[in-house]
DNA sequence: TTTAATGGGTTTTTT
DNA sequence: ACCCATTAAA
């Protein structure tokens, strides 16, 4: 019993066993805070016989609610049957209101609007209001409008602080907006922490109700609240005032999207009383790495300042690469793990970057290679348009006045309902207040407004197939009900018409999906919460700890640890981004994201940058520097990887060969077994006498006919050596040396 | 209405 | 490079 409390250092120990009243853990990277939460909550339950129930656990992601899941399971020696209460803001919000939305004039079945989902509302609004090609676009509107959603401001005040236009333009755009929604029975992300505050601040007896029951509140990533997450938390914890939090300042990295730091450095003053305990050992990291990250926060002014502490050795130096592109970066990358998995092969490795584009070519790269990797966020699974597609038929079938969905669905499958009768469809229900499904249930009903009756028909077939599945939707289990669309509404019979292999990947995306209800029915899920669960999976939520190597954005990367990290694209422009670039406080921002980057790593990090990155695929940009981020890490802390100092004229020449770290490695390796003291610009023959051929992969080659391209794959030797290489537009081609003239550049 | 072709604008990070 | 909206052709 409580064997934990051993395992844990004095302060860890202090923040478990700590009892009632308002408790802040300051955590800094690598403390242990998972694991203190965890045990705080095993502790709770074991030690001070709180009944599970009445403790709620508040994190950001899916996946970080299952792994406390796990490790508390554990804790209590495995009884997953009635543990407490594990969720994200969101998914917490939404369980509330499923229940008690009607007090806000909703109904229970409420729809749930992903961006996505909120794009199309916005774009909707934009032409009912006939600003379709004006200077706002879309984007920028929902951008503005989440803003002002996250900080509580009403479409009223927003209008009253616009000085322009363009700002009247964005608060009139907003308030559509709201009222497209509400109409459509839907609330987007936002809505979902809004309307819970607002069910708790208007009927007191239901936010009563929720205080008697959680006496235990633990809020994890404290600093990435945002304003109204703060306020639901206080109206939750008014009664028994049990609240922790743990968070890390310099670790605050989604201010822009409305996290205010300032929640957890005013945490004292919300809550009198509290107790301030700060976890500053850090087990994970090596102290060369600690060291690096520290030397780079702490040029940051906004902090509190703590200092961390290493449990582990020096370690090796902050590897440093430079590359001559994006490919060559990957490359490098891509060699490297290799080269460690091969030494151990359980070891972790991560490639984190700013930005999503930057993915593809690790992709490329690690496949060259044949490793193994997980690539998170980017494409979600629900976020493929068969997949949204048939999940809106469910969404609809369920609630009718969904207008986005329905507007999603109207004419795919083709059923004849082309762009002109969408824009009568909503032309009406514009005029009128009215949702779509009502507009076109009274076109029908013979007041067609001058439609053809090509899409009066298509617009019958439709209300009638819509009208089937909201009847089936009570009649089916989940897994039965998503089957039955994709039959009913003939989206399976366009696929398989079809025959591409587009479309065969469609239909094996829309298996796994039919596999996902069956799951969600097998865990005992109904068909909303099957959905409520599409909504609100995120990205990061595709972590899969078994993967060696994973792919992901810095954002994605918080929270989670690995054995190598590799951080790449440290360019300015590119990291710290562009658009951080002139504001200070986006810059203090980009560099506590460096620091949550470095701080992933446990024994080995590698940072990268490339003088010429493409952006939109534009050449002849001109060249890259490297991030100010990389001159912060003290010099000695650091260990060249690559050979910095040759003149790009040099590389040119040696391109392929000496560039990258394993080529300086061959080469260097051949000149010792061959005795001779050959200089690197004789190295062509050198390589060839050691039986390493002129082409190898990665290299760039210009063809007369094709331009400049890399290869791929070699195969053959000598003359009849057989190439593949991409060139960009071409594709993929394969060359016999001996024919093709190809230039090695 | 649908499909294929063309041209312009655009990407930060995500619950 | 990619996504999109518009345009021309079927």
């Amino acid at each position: 019993m409580m064997e934990y409390l051993h395992s844990l250092n004095p302060r860890q120990r202090e923040a478990v066993e700590y009892g009632d009243g308002p408790l802040l853990i300051l955590a800094g990277a690598g403390s242990g805070k998972t694991r203190v939460i965890s045990c705080r909550i095993a502790h709770l339950i074991q030690a001070r016989g709180v009944a599970p129930e009445r403790i709620l656990g508040v994190t950001f992601t899916n996946k970080a609610a299952g792994q406390m899941k796990e490790r508390v399971a554990g804790l209590l020696g495995g009884n997953t049957e009635s543990g407490p209460l594990l969720s994200t803001f969101h998914s917490f919000c939404v369980r509330v209101l499923r229940r008690h939305i009607e007090r806000l004039g909703y109904t229970k079945a409420f729809a749930i609007y992903d961006e996505d989902d909120q794009l199309r509302a916005v774009k909707a609004c934009l032409e009912d209001l006939g600003l379709s090609d004006g200077p706002v676009t879309p984007r920028a509107a929902l951008s503005r409008i989440s803003y002002a959603k996250n900080r509580g401001l009403s479409p009223e005040s927003l209008y009253s602080q616009a000085v322009d236009g363009a700002g009247e333009k964005i608060a009139t755009i907003f308030e559509r907006y709201e009222q497209k929604l509400r109409q459509a029975n839907a609330l987007d992300f936002d809505d979902l922490l809004i309307k819970t505050v607002a069910l708790f601040d208007q009927a007191p007896e239901v936010a009563q109700s929720y205080n008697h029951r959680i006496e235990y509140l633990l809020v994890d990533e404290y600093q990435d609240t945002n304003r109204l997450q703060n306020r639901l938390i206080r109206l939750l914890t008014e009664l028994h005032r049990n609240l922790c939090v743990v968070g890390d300042e310099d670790q605050s990295i989604y201010s822009w999207r409305g996290a205010e730091v300032e929640n957890i450095l005013r945490f004292e003053k919300d809550f009198p009383g509290t107790r301030i305990i700060r976890l500053e050992q850090n087990y994970r990291s090596t102290q060369a790495i600690l060291d690096a990250a520290s030397a780079v926060v702490s040029r940051n002014l906004a902090r509190l300042g703590k200092q961390l502490r290493a449990v582990r050795d020096a370690g090796r130096r902050i590897g440093l690469y430079e590359g001559w592109d994006a490919e060559e970066e990957a490359a490098f990358v891509a060699g490297e793990i290799k080269g460690a998995l091969a030494r151990d092969s359980t070891s972790s490795a991560a490639v984190l970057y700013r930005t999503n584009a930057q993915s593809r070519a690790f992709e490329e790269a690690l496949r060259r290679e044949a490793i193994d990797y997980r690539l998170v966020g980017g494409f979600s699974f629900y976020a493929r348009a068969e997949i949204r597609d048939v999940l809106s038929y469910a969404r609809l079938a369920g609630n009718l006045s969904d207008s986005v969905a329905l507007f999603r669905i109207l004419n795919v499958p083709p059923r004849g309902l082309g762009d002109v009768t969408a824009k009568a469809v909503a032309a009406r229900a514009r005029g009128r207040g009215q949702c779509a499904w009502q507009a076109i249930a009274e076109m029908i009903a013979g007041d067609s407004g001058g439609l053809s009756t090509r899409a009066l028909h298509g617009l019958t077939r439709f209300s009638h197939l819509v009208n089937s599945l909201a009847r089936e939707r009570e009649l089916l289990t989940p897994r039965e009900f998503i089957r039955h669309i994709l039959e009913a509404s003939g989206y399976l019979e366009m696929l398989r018409a079809e025959r591409s292999p587009e479309a065969d990947e469609r239909l094996e995306n829309l298996r796994e999906l039919v596999n996902a209800a069956a799951e969600a029915e097998d865990r005992g899920e109904s068909l909303a919460e099957f959905l409520d669960h599409a909504a609100l999976v995120s990205d990061a939520d595709g972590y899969d700890e078994r993967a060696r190597v994973t792919l992901m954005t810095l954002h994605s990367a918080k929270g989670l640890e690995f054995d190598l990290v590799f951080l790449a694209g440290l360019e300015e422009g590119v990291f710290p981004h562009r658009l951080s670039r002139d504001d200070p406080a986006g810059l203090e921002e980009e560099r506590r994201l460096c620091y949550v980057g470095m701080t992933r790593a446990r024994d080995r990090l590698t940072m990268t940058w490339v003088r010429h990155r493409r952006a939109f695929a534009q050449e002849g940009a001109e060249e890259g520097r490297p991030s100010r981020f990389l001159s912060e890490v003290p010099a000695e802390l650091v260990e060249p990887l690559s050979a910095l100092a040759q003149p790009a004229k040099a590389r040119t020449v040696w391109a392929g060969a000496v560039n990258s770290v394993d080529g300086l490695e061959r080469a260097l390796t051949a000149r010792r077994k061959s005795g001779s003291s050959r200089s690197f610009s004789s190295g062509q023959s050198a390589t060839r006498l050691d039986g390493n051929p002129r082409w190898r992969r990665g290299v760039r080659v210009r063809h007369a006919k094709y331009g400049i391209g890399t290869i791929l794959q070699c195969e053959g030797a000598g003359e009849d050596t057989k190439l593949t290489v991409s060139f960009p537009g071409y594709g993929e081609k394969k060359l016999m040396e001996k024919y093709a003239t190809l230039e090695k550049i």
